[in-house]
DNA sequence: TAATTTTTACGAAAAATTTCGTAGATAATT
DNA sequence: AATTATCTACGAAATTTTTCGTAAAAATTA
């Protein structure tokens, strides 16, 4: 699986955010963040579609762009790569940190409880 | 704080494994995944001194290197970024993913059980 | 219809990162 | 002592990523 560039992950990012968007919308969603030229934008989104990271749709004049890759991939992707070189392959120091001080929720907390119960349960099962 | 570029961040993580190591040593480590040539590793250490990513003892010859941040900081930065620009902010997202697909052994799962339980005690209790 | 705006295409500059060659110093070996 | 090996310094080439200017086409507005 193709890896993206940060900015291309910006950019995947609103599309998976927004749904697919013209150059334009992309832009300016950038450009609250920082201000970048709306030819750089457009620059990188071709760039990408001849990578296969979007596809868009030419029928009208302003192209709408799309993801073409799944979000849970590429999450997944970063995530393995982060257990393994940030976190020596140990899941449990990587949530355990992400757990740490406060970035989850009372709800949150439940619903990987729940997780894990079911992951102990099918675990047993076998 | 300062973010390592994806070489520096190899570098560092056999500096964290192994501890304060001279070039050689992490060249050959380096090797273990692909070819790099000494002065490559060389001049990216040099480069990570400049920075402060590391300090290095040139009381002998070979001078010894040691990571100058702690892994725990990277780490966390690391996530965050991650929990932002991929999970959009859900730690249960991230969590849930990491967990998926059998990535943490029985004894792990019981490590993060013990984590929430002792989060939420510490919730209820404020 | 003429002028202005919006859009894409494209090349190439700029910036950041990675790689390596060469020179010179020090140490080890013969 | 001479040769060989190891090490640092340093500049610069190579590669990757990001940024943008210009041109041309299409659409909108005056």
């Amino acid at each position: 699986m193709i890896k993206p560039t940060e900015t291309e992950l910006e950019i995947l990012n609103i599309l998976w955010n927004e749904g697919p968007c013209n150059v334009r919308t992309v832009n300016e969603i950038m450009n609250q963040q920082k201000e970048v030229g709306y030819t750089t934008t457009l620059k990188l989104m071709q760039i990408m579609t001849q990578k296969g990271l979007v596809e868009r749709d030419e029928s009208s004049r302003s192209h709408i762009y799309s993801a073409k890759i799944r979000a849970e991939d590429i999450q997944e992707q970063m995530l393995d790569k982060l257990l393994n070189t940030a976190f020596g392959g140990s899941a449990s120091k990587l949530v355990l940190s992400a757990l740490g001080s406060g970035k989850a929720s009372a709800r949150e907390l439940e619903e990987i409880k729940a997780l894990i119960q079911k992951l102990e349960k099918d675990g047993t099962e076998q």
